[in-house]
DNA sequence: AGGAAGATCTACT
DNA sequence: GTAGATCTTCCTA
């Protein structure tokens, strides 16, 4: 079943949590791309977050954290794509940072994209899940309870795991990374 | 024009 | 496992 608007307009950490074991579908022309989530990070705003794209305000970059829930928020850091969620209770402003996937479906399109023949690396990073499943620019403020890319509910149990985030310089003591125990595919800190 | 950025790759100890 | 170079955008001056 996939996630409905309302599962992401509560609290950004409540959100990152949920969304450990959800499955990302990305229907392309050339295959369908599924991915366990097993590793996010929560991002706040204005005032919250000195980490965060939005601490300084509202920009053209970070428009899409302040605008409606449910939305991919992608951006260019390194060279490399980042896919966030937006969600946030009324009134915030937050974001999902999505850091790993475990790949479950299409891992041969991954791979031919990605240029790796390790399941193991193929989505294990921010960086790499968006190569992989060929997200981009153009998918800055795609909505995601849409046909396109779009997240799945799963009803499996597992242990959540919460660290300090990883590769930031400003507001590193919050505990804002979650990951699911002991699954291979989640990138081993920094 | 310059610098920083939520990272990755490769090469080593 | 750790370390260093390098990558492309956007923001700020």
């Amino acid at each position: 079943m996939k996630l409905s608007r309302e599962f992401y307009s509560r609290d950004t950490k409540k959100v990152a949590k949920e969304l450990l074991g959800k499955v990302l579908i990305h229907e392309t022309k050339e295959g369908t791309l599924k991915g366990k989530i097993v590793e996010t990070e929560a991002y706040y705003g204005k005032g919250e977050d000195p980490a965060s794209r939005a601490h300084k305000g509202k920009s053209n970059f970070c428009m899409p954290m302040f605008e409606e829930v449910g939305k991919a928020f992608v951006y260019m850091v390194h060279n490399n794509w980042l896919l966030n969620i937006v969600s946030h209770s009324k009134g915030k402003v937050g974001a999902v940072l999505i850091r790993a996937l475990e790949p479950l479906e299409g891992i041969e399109l991954m791979e031919k994209r990605r240029s790796v023949n390790n399941i193991r690396n193929l989505c294990r990073g921010p960086g790499r899940l968006t190569k992989a499943l060929g997200i981009n620019r153009s998918y800055n403020g795609v909505d995601l309870t849409g046909n396109d890319l779009f997240l799945e509910d799963s009803n499996e149990k597992f242990v959540i795991i919460k660290t300090k985030r990883i590769g930031i310089s400003k507001g590193k003591s919050k505990l804002l990374r979650f990951y699911i125990k002991d699954n291979t595919f989640v990138s081993s800190g920094r």
